[in-house]
This record gives structure tokens, C-alpha cells and sequence, in this order.
DNA sequence: TATTATTAAGTTAACGTTAATAATTTCCTG
DNA sequence: CAGGAAATTATTAACGTTAACTTAATAATA
């Protein structure tokens, strides 16, 4: 438990302790064959660098933070993974947090993390407030906001263009002829719910329609919520032909819904989804839904933060990186 | 960007530093006028302390690592997010890294972590090689397994009972009346795998029946896996009366094959799985599993972890949970 | 050969905090 | 009201590193 430190490097090589650590960062003005043998009692002596200590005297920390709003649902696992990938890539080391989409929960992981000094940020935000943002920016962390985005805060960030992922939506379902529509949202104060919708009223008004031929039902994004709004609807006997939702998951509680009042997919209705969970290949009849990679979001997120951190931008040239995601058709509709 | 300190406090209060560190951590040495005051100007300057700096004073970081093998996978978001949660409570920071299953990046990633001083480590090890546990050991970190352990070692662990899961399983697909067995697994060498196979013959011979009356096939622990190996089986035409998989990705896999084969569930064979993912209530039919809670597995690991670092217990006092789980049957069976 | 570069080390101070110890002030008690 | 305990604050040093500066030794140049 007790660590090797520098000064016992240099004891034991009759080095000064400066040497020691010039040689072990490889500077070019430690003779060769020092740094060979400083190296070699290095590991000889099991030394393991205190990285705090060479934070405070650096003033990097080569940490950045991490939070999302659920790390059981593998939308978020997935950008992560994405994220850890490429952190490693560049030797940085991730904290993760979970906020559970509790805005109270994230402002106190926040401070936390600053308190251990944290390059950045990448975060996806609970939306509820944009107080933690704001104070970010006042504060000039660095920070990239993933798959959610603020409208009235020009911020970093990488998304997928929900915009367009809903007109994908949108268009899918006219060309299979429907008429009738609903959407099942979790939150509409979740950017990426808002803007899905909008594509597809976008695709509504493309063919000549009103934007309100689309029922919008906002509940939990969740199986359950899914569930339920598709249950009451059963139960009023007002299942519409078509059914587009927030997510899989919704979807996959729709479907439990619609399997469990004898209602057919796709024949009596279709059922779309977005994320592209493994999932959804599965399920039966397998669902067509919309697919953003969330393992590049995560990567190419994790590469714009490290840019930021590397040579900040101001306020006024953020950026921003939108991903398009691609219309998965399977059986569902 | 630049953070104020504690000599900021002292300066503005014109108290010396010492006392505004005690303040802060509200040391009974303090009065209480003094202690308002301090927190009163800490707040309006908004400081915020540096851990970094605490850190190498106190020699410990209220930070725990935790590596998983692959944190797309629900299964293991599931169990961070009961750690998260725990460690919350108490105070703890996460730490968070990806291994992959590879052995290498996690010993990569355990000494990185060493290096920024964490209390302690949760481990899903990828247990290609043992000799990361071994190091831990005797450099005497604490750290507690999730869901695997290894057999020869004794550490602290939190899993699963997966020999009395694998025996629930038997029994039940011999409740069900099933003479012909299959066990489509992941690398035998990780714990779980071996050992719900043992329970399952376990229920085989306590059945009368020889523990060969279940064929193994070792694959990769993937839907891919699963779809393969039941595929190539149909495809010779030796698919057995009953399916028992490592995991519900592989029962998902397996699902795929025998649909695209019109083999029917459960009419022409039974299919299990194992770990209850929230998918396996949607999937159709629904998939009879097991459940162990990796919530609760998480936030049991951390609690354990946390003794561990507040009194360390000598190599032989290692301590085991084993939580039981339960037989969640559905259509598939 | 004297002078200047060049290379390779050593010395000292600093990062922001906390622990140990010392110094004051205040308050009792006999 | 002296003497000492109790309460509060201050001073000094330390944690393990790295940065800035200095020194010593060697090589290159005029």
C-alpha cells in the first residue's frame, strides 16, 4: 500500500529526484544510458507515478467527465463504450456518472467533478434546466454536449440529425400509404423528441397534409410508457394504422401492448421505432426503425472535447457535428 | 479557468489559511461566527477545492475503478448503475473503463488507475489470465469481483448463485418433460459459464439421467453466437428438444436461427437463457431466463468494496455473496 | 588555447491542500 | 485576582511531483 516515490528512484540510482523524473518522461536532456537505468529501477522497484501529485503541479488532470442520463440503456452503454475508446486512444481517463435524468443529481456531479479537475465534460444533459450549462460556459470549462442539444445555447456538441431522422420516419410511413399517425414521445423538452417530431410533420407537409394529422401522446420514454399509451388506446378502441415512436423501447412497449390485445403488426398496424437497439432485429415481427451509430457519437464526441480542450474556440464558434442517422426497414411496417 | 484557493478565503477574511481549510470541513476548532463567515465569502467567490490537492495531503482519493468487459451490454450498465448509486451515497467517485474481454487493455487500465491512487477497484475480470488479480493481491488494493471469480483464488466477490441457476434451469426443462439438452455457451473458462452448466447436470443426475445427456457448444457469448450454432445444427437437422443458453443474447440468437429454419417455440423446441434482460419480456414468445438482480449486484459489490477499504481484511477472511436467482418462466418453454 | 556552445546533471521553489504544533485569547475556579 | 483549562486562531512543515534556474563537464570553434 505503501508506494515507491520518486525520491526513492533516486536514492536508490544516487540521482537527484529531478533526473529521475525528467528520465521518465523521456525530456531530451537526460543522458541515454541514465534513463535506461532509471527506467530499469523504476520497474525494478514497482514505482507507480502519483498522478495527483502531478496534476496539482501541472494543472492538467488528462480526466474528463462523463454523464448520462441512463448507463443500463445501451443507447448510452454504446456511446460510452465509444467514448472510452477513444479516451484511450489519447490517454485519457473517463469518470462516469449516472444522473437518472435528475437535474439535481447532475448540477452535484458536476461540481464534484470539478473538484477533481476535470478536462471536460461530455455530457448528456437531463434538459431541465439549462443552469449547469450556462455555469459551464461562464466558467470556460470545456464541454460536448452528446445527442441533446440546447436550441437557445450555442454549445459543442454531436448529434444525430433527429430533424431528419424523423423525416425519414415520416416519409417511410406515407410511402407505405398511411393516413392516420401517432407519435409516442417521452418529454418533448428532450431536444432530440422535439426535432424527430418536427421531421415528420415536415414529411406530413411535404405530401400535402396538416401537421396535426400526427397525435402526439407524451408519456416516459420507456417500455412502459409504450405500453401504456398503446393499452388506453386499445381500450377506447383507438389503435390508429401507424405508429411512430420516440424509441425502441417505446415501441417494444407498444408492441407488447398491441401483441396482448390481439392487434397485428404489421397488418392492422405499423409500428416504428428509433435508436436500433440489437434489439430490434429480434423482436417479431423485427422492427424498422431509425439507426444513428451511437458508438461513433461517442468517439467523434470524446475527439471534439479533446479538441476543445486543446485550443478552446469562443462562444461564437462552437461546434457542431450531426451525424445522419439511416432508415433500418424491417418487418414492422 | 483559474480556480480560486483556500489563500484567496484567507486573504479576503484575513484569517490564515489553516483555519479556513478547517472551517470548510467544519472542525469542531472553529467558532461558529467564523465558520458562517468563511463559507459565506467561499461561496461568493466560489471556490471550489482541489482534489488533486487534498489528495496527495491525505493519501486518499474517495475513488473506486471500475472495469467491465463491456458496458454496451445492459447486463453490465445495469450493475454500474447500482454502483453509481451506491457510491453516491457514500461519497465515492467512479472511475470507469472498457476492457473488452481483452486482457491486456485491462491490465493497462488497472495500472493507470493505480496511478490516480483509487481506494479500490470492481472488477468483472476478463479472466483470460489471472495475473492482474494476483498483482492486486499483493500489492494489497482492495478490490471485489462482479458476476465471476476465479475458482483457485480467494477474493472478494458478489455474484450470483450460478450453479443453483443453471439447476433451476434443468429442473425446469425437465419439469417440462425434456429428455434432450443443449448448453450453448461463452468461453468455459469464465466462472458463470462452467458453473451453470454444473447445475444443470447437477439437476440431470439427481434426475437419474448421465450429466452427457447435455451437449455443449462453446462459442462466442453473442447473439451472433447463439444464431450460428443453432443454425448449422438445423442446418444438419440436429436441433435438439430443448435449448438452455449461457445468456439472452445467445437464447436471441438462437430465436433468429430457428425462426428463419420455421422451427416453432416452444412447440418443436424449448429455449432458455439466462439474466433476464428487459428484452426477453418482448421478445416473442417471450423468453423463459433467470434472473439475478445486477442492480442490486453492483450496489452489494460497492458496499463490499467500501469495508474492504475502511478495514481491509487479511487473504484468508475474504468474503463471498452469492445472491439466488430466480426462474422467470415464460413462453419459450 | 581561450572562448563559447552544448550536453547532462543538480538545486530550489512551487502547486493547493492538510497535519502537527504553537500561540493567543477567553473563561473559570478557588 | 492569580493560575490554569478551554477555546480559538496562527505558524510551519509536509505530501510527491514538475518547472525554472543554476552548475559542471564536455565538445566545438576561432
Amino acid at each position: 500500500m505503501k508506494h515507491v516515490r520518486l525520491v526513492d528512484l533516486a536514492k536508490e540510482t544516487g540521482l537527484s529526484v529531478n533526473t529521475v523524473s525528467r528520465a521518465l518522461r523521456d525530456m531530451p536532456d537526460i543522458g541515454s544510458e541514465t534513463k535506461r537505468r532509471i527506467k530499469e529501477v523504476a520497474s525494478r522497484l514497482g514505482y507507480s507515478p502519483n498522478l495527483a501529485a502531478s496534476m496539482i503541479r501541472t494543472n492538467r488532470s488528462d480526466t474528463v467527465g462523463v454523464i448520462v442520463t441512463d448507463i443500463s440503456n445501451p443507447v448510452f452503454g454504446s456511446m460510452v463504450k465509444g467514448i472510452d475508446s477513444y479516451a484511450k486512444e489519447y490517454g485519457y481517463t473517463i469518470i462516469l456518472s449516472n444522473s437518472n435524468e435528475n437535474f439535481a443529481d447532475e448540477e452535484k456531479t458536476i461540481e464534484k467533478m470539478i473538484e477533481r479537475r476535470v478536462d471536460g465534460f461530455l455530457l448528456v444533459p437531463s434538459m431541465q434546466n439549462d443552469k449547469t450549462i450556462i455555469r459551464l460556459i461562464e466558467r470556460k470549462i470545456p464541454f460536448v454536449l452528446l445527442g441533446r442539444h440546447f436550441s437557445n445555447i450555442s454549445t459543442n456538441y454531436v448529434s444525430n440529425d433527429d430533424v431528419f431522422g424523423g423525416y425519414l420516419a415520416g416519409r417511410h410511413l406515407l410511402a407505405k400509404g398511411h393516413q392516420e399517425f401517432i407519435y409516442i414521445t417521452g418529454p418533448l423538452y428532450i431536444s432530440a423528441a422535439k426535432e424527430r417530431l418536427e421531421g415528420f410533420q415536415q414529411a406530413l407537409t411535404e405530401a400535402g397534409m396538416s401537421k396535426d394529422s400526427i397525435k402526439i401522446y407524451e408519456t416516459e420514454s420507456s417500455y412502459q410508457g409504450g405500453y401504456d399509451v398503446v393499452n388506453s388506446l386499445a381500450a377506447a378502441s383507438a389503435v390508429p394504422k401507424s405508429i411512430f415512436c420516440f424509441n425502441d423501447f417505446i415501441a417494444y412497449g407498444a408492441y407488447k401492448a398491441l401483441h396482448e390485445n390481439h392487434i397485428r403488426i404489421p397488418q392492422d398496424v405499423a409500428v416504428m421505432g428509433y435508436d436500433d437497439l440489437d434489439f430490434s432485429e429480434i423482436v417479431s415481427p423485427a422492427l424498422t426503425t431509425i439507426d444513428m451509430s451511437k458508438y461513433k457519437v461517442g468517439r467523434r464526441a470524446m475527439e471534439m472535447l479533446i479538441n476543445e480542450i486543446r485550443n478552446p474556440t469562443d462562444e461564437n464558434s462552437k461546434k457542431q457535428l450531426i451525424m445522419q442517422p439511416v432508415l433500418v426497414i424491417r418487418e414492422s411496417t
